[in-house]
DNA sequence: AACTGTGAAAACTTTCACAGCA
DNA sequence: TGCTGTGAAAGTTTTCACAGTT
């Protein structure tokens, strides 16, 4: 949590406190776009990003990226750039990633065993430290290289595995049971792909993933756009026939894919076609 | 905007044409959310909701509620609520989701199959009508009462199957390539599960559900609130002791679920504990 | 009396455009 | 010169509070 990156000496916890506490909610669901944009340029050697290039491989436009990363502190050489690993470890360090965290996971279903063997998962600092599931046929098998446990052990696991993180793949029916199990477990953060709402204390934090919801946005996007589409054919026939990798109208221009959650936050942010944005708010998976 | 649903009658397509376009963003990303609430409250044959109860159910104050619902035009009765089935099939209209959508998935792998497992999917009006992947182990097996076709076939399968939407569930390095089969197809909307943005013709809508954005997210709440707990406890050691399912901080209470995407988009809405709201957004998985 | 629909105010977010530093 | 960081303007979303309807 603490920390900052640029100045040497320690920094106190004060500072990234403070930081955390003004970072608008719209700047941080871009924040971990940001971060996996910089992630790929990392992994292809590149030292210094401008602002421009990192917002075009982001979806967002430059401005609003700066605005975002002024939010941190000073983090860029002017004239210059940003030193994506200076940059990636500081965006790490608000996002609270720096330590990595222990996630356990509950369901070891189809769902749960995609989600394990998802590569992007270890990549950025979430390692799965324990699956667990309630169906006797299951429990004992070995997935992703850990042996499936019974979830009726789930609370004297986590005091010896200390996970931060639970995420939830169980049948809908099981959820909230699931979820009062983890709860109960001490777990503070979750992140359930069950449809329906959870009932958890205020003090836990439940992210919920979607599905249905995102699929419902592109579906509106797409009624959307063919009306659009109705209106430019009838008065401009040629332009919006010889569409193909064209521009799009400003209008969806920014719109685009994310997820603010795994599957979801909703209303996040948008993007163009290569990268999109928005997390979530709205866009996203994320529903209520 | 424009619209009646109460008056029999055929409304026109300009009516809904104009109603779409002046949507904010911030509220359809709710509708859908909204809508889930509905479907729970009509298999419970609850007949009429007021605002107040539908915004709770859905983790949004009310004021926010009437006020997205107004974009819809007049939609409940003054001194009475919401009619549950009226309310649901005007923004299943809005959305786009009226007439249902045909869905090609393409990866029949753990998360492929998780996916058309989903109950959530069919019940709300997304039927998969076609299975696709690339290895020859998985072609010809059936799942989900399908079977498994080779991707190669999708443009011929694209044109027997008339999918609006497709299912992208295939490993990173395969997702870009399927993209653009899928395209070449003719599909318009497209919801992907890879992490990396996919290059695409600015008319066709890609969705991203980013299930590391949603960690993240979840990570960045828990370093926060981690941080006013120290404070709370610095102040008030009792109360912040006497944590329980009590209230969370004001601060913090407007925080939960959602997943505006799949995954999420962004930045999504945000909720109260049993039901959370900002979609993707923003909220959701849906990133960047 | 109960509850919706909505202008108007407040809050938040994005965009502009430029000063300032390397 | 090139690019960051940021006030100030513009645009969007949320909240308030109340008039209007049954």
């Amino acid at each position: 949590m603490t920390e900052q990156h640029e100045t040497p000496g320690g920094v106190s916890g004060e500072t990234l406190r403070a930081v955390q506490k003004d970072i608008p909610q719209a700047t941080v669901a871009r924040l971990a776009a940001y971060l996996r944009v910089l992630a790929m340029l990392a992994d292809d050697g590149v030292p210094i990003v401008s602002s421009e290039e990192l917002a075009v491989a982001a979806g967002v436009n430059s401005a609003k990226l700066r605005k975002d990363l002024s939010f941190l502190g000073p983090n860029g050489v002017r004239g210059v750039g940003y030193d994506v690993a200076k940059l990636r470890a500081r965006i790490e360090d608000v996002l609270g990633l720096s330590e990595g965290h222990r996630v356990v996971l509950v369901g070891a279903g189809n769902l749960g065993r995609a989600l394990v063997g998802y590569g992007g998962f270890r990549r950025r600092g979430f390692t799965v430290v324990g699956i667990f599931d309630n169906d006797p046929e299951m429990i004992g098998l070995p997935v992703a290289g850990l042996e499936v446990r019974d979830v009726a052990d789930l609370a004297e696991a986590v005091a010896e595995l200390r996970p931060t993180i639970a995420v939830l793949a169980v049948p809908e029916d099981a959820a909230q049971q699931a979820c009062d199990q983890l709860v109960a477990a001490g777990l503070q953060s979750i992140l359930s792909f069950a449809a329906l709402g959870l009932q958890a204390p205020a003090s836990v934090e439940v992210r919920r993933v979607d599905l249905a919801v995102e699929m419902q946005l592109l579906s509106f996007e797409r009624a959307r756009n063919a009306e659009n589409d109705n209106d430019a054919l009838a008065v401009l026939p040629e332009a919006a026939a010889a569409s193909g990798r064209a521009a799009r109208s400003p209008a969806s221009a920014a719109r685009a894919a994310t997820v603010p959650a795994a599957i979801t936050r909703s209303a996040g942010p948008r993007a163009t076609s290569h990268q999109a944005m928005e997390p979530t708010s709205k866009g996203s998976v994320v529903t209520p």
